[in-house]
RNA sequence: GAGGCUGUAGCUCAAUGGUGGAGCGUCUGACUGUGGAUUAGAAGGGUGCGGGUUCGACCCCCGUCAGCCUCCCCA
């Protein structure tokens, strides 16, 4: 056992009942995004190493993207994130395409990251982007796919809220309270952190980082203030779109969500459960020229990613997991002996050319044992053509659900498969 | 990068420093054409890996790898 060789750490392995449930979460996330007209595209999971340098944090190119070297030398990244990728593929068409652009992606990334809950180094993640527009209003509609998304996998707005905030909005208070444009990225940070340490670490840390008390009272009060949005003509537009639309209650202002990612120049905004503690599910913003910083023209764009792993933990809490069975075939065809094998075989392919998928047990055994297989691997039916029923020109159908059994002529049993696997 | 907990049979776990057990699962038979139940039996590990202490180590010490949790970080 010691010597079968290990995964690599913080991967995972996705056996069937893995993969149904990750199948399911991007059918969910197929039926969502297409509600709403955005198409799903696929970006190589290698990149150059260059293309995230243009934006994405030093952070993450540095410390976190698995980079190596290409035989034909230049360093490759395994694709620790999506948007440049993005970036690169419109600028690219950047002519021809049809604005505004509704595009969705799920695909895997990877990340250098310490292994613990809800994050794992290699993971998956939906990315969706409305590119093309500038009129802030049209954030409302990447807010509506949030809601939307949570209504069709069953979280109520009780167990999660979107939190959205605008960083002009912010960029003029901080000012009207006294920071200047060098302290931005510091004062970000800061109120990044207010819920992550408790209150008096959080006013030593301002302070070593050059901020005095009178200012962080400054600052605290502004971050209580949840009326703020009103002083914000794109947010207050946004909300009422988003009333209008119907989803307002997973929809709410905090003057604490700022994110951390430097691209983003408008709306900003986090999806967390409701509960104390609540983790971050999802989040995005709006970027003013993401494109630009790839080589192509100034494109504004508002879009969102969501990883697997957190959203699957809150399902899993929540008790939303859906049930999935990965057994694509209800209908085994048992093998008599070695002289039927062809026979069970031949009947199985009947069922599949009527559309019914089928497993044929590939050798003779013992029934009692082909019965505990069908039992194990989840199927309904077992057909079963043995002398008796050849001489008949019939096949015995067992279902196993209620232990009923009837001998019958083929076709019938191929009609009668038919309309209850329906 | 740092800290804590853990690592024994396929799985979940037990074993005062004195040559490792159980439940579940698996396989076989009872059941020579019928599954989930019952019953009898069997197989299966030398304790993550490498050192050390000891007459003797699953147990103590050091290192290492992995998992979980936390800090850091968060696109």
């Amino acid at each position: 056992m010691s010597q079968i060789i290990q995964r690599v750490k913080g991967t995972r392995d996705f056996y069937p009942e893995e993969m149904a449930y990750r199948t399911w979460l991007h059918n969910q996330i197929r039926i969502v995004s297409e509600s709403f007209g955005y198409q799903e595209y696929e970006g190589p999971f290698l990149e150059k190493l260059e293309l995230y340098a243009a934006k994405s944090g030093e952070e993450l190119v540095k410390e976190q993207a698995y980079v190596f070297n290409d035989r034909g030398g230049g360093e490759i990244a395994l694709r620790p994130e999506l948007t440049p990728t993005l970036a690169r593929m419109v600028a690219q068409r950047q002519q021809e395409l049809a604005y505004p652009l509704r595009l969705w992606s799920f695909g895997p990334f990877w990340r250098y990251e310490q292994p613990q809950k809800g994050r794992s180094r290699e993971f998956f993640q939906w990315n969706i982007d409305l590119l093309g527009t500038k009129d802030t209003r049209c954030d409302a509609e990447l807010l509506a796919v949030c809601a939307a998304f949570f209504k069709q996998v069953g979280l109520s707005a009780e167990k999660v809220k979107v939190s959205v905030n605008d960083r002009p909005l912010m960029d003029r208070m901080l000012v009207n309270i006294g920071f200047v444009e060098d302290e931005k990225s510091i004062v970000y940070r800061l109120i990044d952190r207010r819920d992550k340490l408790n209150h008096s670490d959080w006013l030593a840390y301002a302070e070593e980082n050059g901020i005095e008390k009178d200012r962080m009272l400054k600052l605290t009060e502004l971050l209580e203030r949840d009326d703020l949005w009103r002083e914000s003509e794109e947010l207050s537009a946004i909300f009422e779109l988003v009333n209008a639309m119907g989803w307002g209650d997973y929809i709410r202002y905090d003057p604490q969500v700022i994110r951390g990612l430097l691209y983003y120049t408008g709306t900003v905004f986090e999806a967390r459960e409701t509960v104390a503690g609540g983790r971050a599910i999802l989040g995005g913003g709006r970027y003013g020229n993401l494109v630009a910083d790839v080589g192509g023209d100034p494109l504004s764009g508002v879009g969102f990613a969501m990883g697997d792993v957190m959203i699957g933990l809150v399902l899993a809490e929540n008790g939303l997991a859906p049930a999935l069975d990965p057994q694509p075939a209800k209908v085994v065809v048992s093998c008599f002996s070695p002289e039927l094998l062809a026979n069970s075989y031949v009947l199985a392919g009947k069922l599949r050319v009527s559309g019914i998928n089928a497993i044929c047990y590939p050798e003779p055994a013992k029934l009692n044992k082909q019965f505990k297989f069908a039992d194990r691997i989840g199927a309904s039916y077992v057909l079963i053509a043995g002398p008796d029923e050849i001489v008949e020109g019939k096949v015995a159908m067992k279902d196993l659900s209620n232990r009923t059994q009837e001998t019958l002529p083929l076709d019938d049993a191929i009609q009668q498969l038919v309309s209850r696997l329906a």
